[in-house]
RNA sequence: GCCCGAGUGGCGGAAUUGGUAGACGCGUUGGACUUAAAAUCCAAUAAUGGUCAAUCCAUUGUGCCGGUUCGAGUCCGGCCUCGGGUACCA
């Protein structure tokens, strides 16, 4: 299997933008700089996961000869990065140097093992969260699925959760991924409060943003998880809360979240003491609450938060307002701004003070103290699946040891079978000569880790790879850290907003802190390209039936049409509809600097290609391209560029003569944009040597000064005329303004009333307000 | 619900710090070349009106309503619609 590029991101061949960072890479050679291309990780990737479980057989096939083919693929499309430099992530080579980094994080106390439910699928293996499970049956194959707590490997992620969301503030990335980065990280600041149990030596801990709301406490919630929820209930309760937490154990945080219209609880008998009033109020359980964020239990405040109030209305609980809503607030739950009211010696303050106040007093009490919480979890690292890096762990009379970094890699055994064993282990378990082996250390035997590393590893730290694909005393030379890093522009699907965003800084910042890595964070600039729909505006999909093949494309209209086309259809960023009727336009236009060149019955260069010395207006209409299209390069612009160059040509088709000097200028402009037709010119003018190692044109402002320049004139605000002035006196506001009053139109409007003030913008516009 | 982002001709889209709205391309219409077609080239093309035409003039126009300004697609306030993300996160 040739795993064609799919799925999203870095693609190569695929509709999605896979143009930009070539055209950034041949611009800035030309310039004399390089650029990190960080293409291919994925290009063998996740699909071949899928493969591997469906049919057992060798996913992914990276032959010689696949590769080969891929590279040709790519060569068609005109790309010409550094081959030497591309990193296969299924390499043992580069397995060594991503167990070495697991190694790292496990030295520093980031890995730990975790007993953590997982979707069980005894024919497939773990079925991850964001595959279909339908009616507890797997999407592939039908076969069913469980819900069972298995050991699991997990990166403790959250210890970075800080400085994660301050390295946010300095990267040139789009407004909406930070955004979505700092809310999946949810840093929420409060406190955490100690809620005695009356009758129970036992104390319950809450985290509230809102401990001012304390006094409108009127019941507990303890997520049905809790550790507490059977011990401090009640005996003519316990049975309830039993059957209600198995009810609960049953859904997937999913269902629970998705059935979520209705509240449901149970009541557990038991009461805490509020520790602002002393009041006793009642336990309950309910599925409202996650186990999985803060402490898994809540004081609930029903005034004054929504869904406290929707349970407190369904079980008769007491309501009251600590924050006084304005008069004409009709809602149920009030969470604005307001003066706090029966809440004792907090009334009369605002939300703020009374927070520093109560907190004062709950740390007094030995109650409660500051809080922050996070939302971001820790980060479930391992899989139970064949494919991916197996953990480089031994385990020791039960005990997980690491491996010594002079063993890696430890690579994947030989097997027969990718699924599951029939005791419902990983399927390394079973190759049993590799499963079992010896400490070296002690002799003693042991048993190697037999989970394995999820895509994201490789995924995590690629683009350091790149760098020095050859180096062997560490996963990256610091030489080439100094030259490359941080990548300068990363060009990538907004799916990676969140996950392989945040991972891949995540290890980023584990490497800085072990001092391997010399820069905080891995990606300066970062583009998302925008998604190519179908020629009906919808999503590019085989059911629809709207999908449009590159290789079509190319072979009809040839790959510098197809990339231009690409580029010329909008913004970068933005979600485009393809139109195979548009990729005629820049057909056209090539044709058209073909034929603006060569000869098309010769074959050779027409007549009109001459030696001669360019005019002052030839000269003007070239540095007006070669200004536009290396701003719009800069900006990723290339659609503006793009049609730069075309009002060149329609210029230049015009000229009875065109000076060789000026229209090699142009293609080089052109190059970036269309590689073949570009070096196919190049070398019919005269040229041996390669285009992409020519300089880029030095764009000259002189040439763009004209005579005359044209004035707008407006009569309050709308054009009414258009005035030649020549250039040495256009900034001369006098001669202008009374240039500008002696235009018959203008003269018309001077004579129905009276002129009250003249606007004059240098080099822009004349307004002339006439009452 | 909440958080982002975006609404411009028949279509994809242009438009500097507020300064001629609609660049460029597609489509459409007309013309040239051709026996004919394709290809190519030329011209017109926001809407409406000024009987036709014009390199002419006017009115209206950048989702809706209002505001600031000599001047608003661009800035401010209030909505509407669409797209993306996220969700009992206490």
């Amino acid at each position: 299997m040739f795993p064609y590029p799919s799925g999203s991101g870095l693609h190569v061949g695929h509709p999605e933008g896979y143009t930009a960072t070539d055209i950034v890479a041949r611009y800035k050679r030309m310039n004399g700089f390089n650029v990190l291309h960080p293409i291919g990780w994925d290009a063998f990737g996740l699909p071949a996961e899928q493969y591997a479980v469906k049919t057992g057989t060798h996913p992914r096939d990276t032959t010689e000869e696949n590769i080969n083919k891929f590279r040709e693929q790519l060569k068609a499309l005109g790309f010409s990065y550094d081959w030497d430099r591309e990193v296969n992530t299924t390499d043992p080579d580069y397995y060594k140097w991503t167990q070495w980094i697991f190694l790292k994080l496990y030295e520093k106390g980031l890995a730990y093992e975790d007993h953590v439910p997982v979707n069980w699928c005894p024919e497939l293996g773990t079925v991850l969260a964001n595959e279909e499970v339908i009616d507890g049956k797997s999407e592939v194959g039908g076969y069913p699925v469980v819900r069972k707590p298995m050991r699991q490997w997990v990166l403790k992620i959250t210890e970075y959760a800080d400085r994660l969301l301050e390295g946010l503030d300095d990267l040139d990335w789009p407004h909406s991924t930070k955004e979505m980065q700092r809310n999946w990280i949810g840093k929420s600041l409060g406190a955490d409060i100690d809620f005695k149990v009356a009758d129970y030596d036992e104390e319950i801990r809450v985290f509230t943003t809102r401990p001012d709301t304390i006094f409108g406490a009127t019941y507990m919630v303890l997520a049905p998880e809790h550790h507490l929820t059977e011990k401090i209930a009640t005996e003519d309760q316990l049975s309830k809360v039993k059957a209600y937490k198995e009810e609960a154990a049953r859904k997937s945080e999913l269902e629970r979240t998705e059935l979520s219209k209705e509240k449901t609880g149970v009541f557990t008998g038991a009461y805490a003491i509020n520790p602002a009033n002393g009041e006793e109020i009642p336990i309950w359980i309910a599925d409202y609450v996650m186990a999985t964020y803060g402490s898994g239990a809540i004081m609930a405040v029903p005034g004054q938060d929504e869904r406290d109030w929707e349970f407190a209305e369904k079980f008769d609980l007491p309501i009251i307002r600590t924050v006084q809503p304005p008069e004409d607030f009709e809602g149920k739950a009030y969470t604005g701004e307001g003066e706090a009211i029966n809440s004792d010696f907090l009334n009369g303050l605002g939300i703020e003070e009374a927070k520093e106040k109560i907190i004062e007093f709950l740390e007094d009490k030995g109650a409660g103290k500051k809080a922050v919480n996070y939302k971001l979890r820790d980060w479930l690292f391992s899989r139970q699946r064949y494919w991916g890096e197996p953990f480089p762990i031994i385990h020791v009379d039960g005990e997980p040891k690491p491996v010594s970094k002079d063993e890696l890699p430890v690579t994947l055994p030989d097997v027969e079978k990718f699924q599951p064993t029939k005791t419902g282990e990983p399927p390394l378990a079973n190759a049993e000569d590799w499963v079992n082996t010896t400490d070296p250390e002690t002799g003693k035997p042991a048993k190697r880790e037999t989970n394995t590393m999820p895509q994201w590893a490789g995924s995590c730290w690629y683009y350091l790879r790149y760098c020095s694909p050859e180096f062997e005393e560490g996963p990256i030379d610091p030489k080439e850290e100094d030259y490359w890093m941080p990548v300068d522009l990363y060009i990538g699907g907004a799916e990676h907003s969140v996950l392989h965003l945040l991972y891949a800084r995540f290890w980023h910042k584990v490497l800085y802190d072990c001092g391997i890595l010399k820069t905080k964070e891995p990606f300066q600039k970062l583009v998302h390209q925008g998604m190519i729909l179908g020629e009906n505006g919808e999503k590019m999909s085989k059911s629809r039936g709207n999908v449009v093949n590159p290789d079509d494309i190319i072979e009809e209209y040839g790959a510098d049409s197809m990339r231009l086309y690409e580029m010329f259809m909008g913004p970068l960023e933005q979600v485009k509809p393809w139109s195979t009727k548009d990729v005629d336009g820049v057909y056209r236009f090539l044709g058209r600097v073909w034929r603006l060149v060569i000869d098309t019955e010769s074959g050779e260069l027409t007549d009109e290609i001459t030696d001669s010395a360019p005019s002052k207006p030839q000269l003007k209409v070239l540095h007006e391209c070669i200004e536009k299209v290396g701003n719009d390069i800069e900006e990723l612009s290339f659609n503006t560029a793009i049609s730069a160059m075309m009002i060149f040509v329609n210029e230049a088709n015009k000229w009875e003569q065109v000076p060789k000097s000026i229209i090699e200028q142009f293609i080089k402009l052109l190059s970036p944009f269309a590689p073949h037709i570009s070096e196919e010119l190049w070398s019919k003018l005269g040229h041996d040597e390669s285009i992409a190692y020519e300089p880029w044109p030095q764009f000259k402002e002189e040439y763009l000064i004209e005579e005359t320049q044209t004035y707008p004139v407006q009569v309050n605000g709308k054009v009414r005329a258009n005035i030649e002035v020549s250039t040495d006196k256009a900034k001369d506001k006098e001669f202008v303004l009374s240039l500008a009053k002696e235009d018959d139109n203008i003269q018309r409007y001077l004579d129905e009333g009276e002129l009250v003030k003249e606007i004059f913008v240098p080099g822009r516009i004349v307004n002339l307000v006439i009452k």
